[in-house]
DNA sequence: ATCGTTAGGTTGTCAGGACCAATAGTGGGC
DNA sequence: GCCCACTATTGGTCCTGACAACCTAACGAT
């Protein structure tokens, strides 16, 4: 049986086969059905039990290899990764990491304002200095209590964006609805000491050490889209990155 | 010109074809023959000056897409990535992220004893309590100043380790050149404050915020190699980390 | 018993072809 | 002048077939 796990592909569904069946594997070894280190079926006996062209089976593994759920070694087959690689630092939110985890995060709109893009700004976003941009600022709690202040700039000229809105949900939700795909980002991540102001809205003491984030994110034309400067409670918060050495 | 940068294959050499197109291409765009923006030609015609097939140049050109150096949209054609996506958090140690810069790292072997493994430590190398482990405190400097502090636990088993060496050379290097073949990696980033020995060391003053990074290392067949945990002085580095939403 | 050799199995790479789906530009109709 | 359908272009998916590189383990010679 292992080796082996239930997987069926619909060849009239618009989804692609390699994806149909990299979801169903991936769902057997989140349930346990495939243990780590469990060993897969060669990729040829796979491809002919599900009907499939090698190409196309080697294409699913390969999905999973990139998420770091599979290890294949040439000459000796393809296991279910031991480590069990915790979710990865991705193209979310701090709003949709908590919403997965079931943390109900609240958004508090500090400002929301257009201004004229200035310094280090403008050259974030890659347009003129004195470019009019939105300026964002919030404040995000979990159980009520105070985790992260997002300091955000975007150009004006993508989204329309609403504060009500806002408090309810995270800005890259937002963003995705309006029909902008985030493609690629590059962030900073560093930790300084809490200014009063910031140490106040945080609920630290002053001088408490924060950590920093900041990202540039990107959509698939390689336009910028958001320029983010974020704070986070260190005794709340890390980052968890996952590494894969392809 | 632009489109049809000059590249060669060598089909003599072991170097798989699409990997050598892949190199030439990253070159082409690093060295500014490809700008940002820049438009390919389209796949069918590339493979065919080059006298590939498609899947090759596909894959040569995925591997750069992955990378975050090209952007591929349907019905429009492939484009050089307009973001310069710096280099990302790896699979190095920090050692070889300095040197590779040209900052001629120092490392100063604080100790270096075989302990009986305990609690966290015995857990983050998934070794049973009390079996002896191979544990490392060192400071590292770059151009006299020093940067950070590196505390790792290594399973003994796995290589022999000499002061000497780990004085000249970073620890991930010595281990790949025992053999070791590191695979992937989970870390957490975070902070905190500095304590007073901690401070002295890093010559920081007594309470300065440091980030902090946890980070478990396996090796290609899962086995945990090493497990490190390191702080950094936030006033002089920073991590860079490079999304790309696959 | 130990070490080098060999055989079998498995992934890695590559070719060449076919059809599908998304995009953007064009031209016609309103 | 504006909107919509059409079409050419281009990447996305999938197939068949083949050989190469590599790892492990069993085997035989020393």
């Amino acid at each position: 049986m292992a080796g082996r796990p239930q997987v069926v592909v619909d060849r009239a569904s618009p989804v692609p086969l390699y994806f149909q069946v990299a979801r169903q594997l991936e769902q057997a070894i989140e349930s346990g059905e495939l243990p780590p280190g469990a060993r897969l079926d060669n990729e040829i006996a796979l491809a002919e039990e599900l009907g499939l062209s090698r190409p196309t089976m080697r294409q699913a593994i390969q999905y999973l290899v990139d998420k770091g759920l599979l290890v294949r070694r040439r000459g000796v087959g393809t296991h279910v990764a031991r480590a069990r690689v915790r979710r990865p630092v991705g193209l979310t939110s701090l709003f949709d990491d908590l919403s997965g985890s079931g943390r109900q995060p609240t958004t508090a709109v500090l400002s929301h304002t257009v201004q004229a893009a200035s310094g280090v700004v403008a050259a974030a976003l890659e347009v003129p200095e004195g470019t009019a941009v939105l300026a964002l600022e919030r404040l995000r709690r979990t159980r009520g209590e105070p985790l992260a202040i997002l300091r955000n700039h975007l150009r004006a000229d993508l989204v329309q964006l609403d504060s009500a809105v806002l408090e309810e949900r995270g800005l890259y939700e937002v963003l995705r609805d309006a029909g902008v795909t985030l493609a690629a980002a590059q962030q900073s991540i560093g930790a300084r000491k809490a200014s009063g102001a910031e140490a106040r809205l945080l609920d630290e003491p002053r001088g408490a050490p924060l950590l920093t984030m900041r990202r540039t994110t990107f959509d698939d034309r390689g336009v910028v889209v958001e320029y983010g400067d974020h704070l986070y409670r260190a005794s709340r918060y890390s980052f968890e990155v996952a590494l894969t050495g392809r």
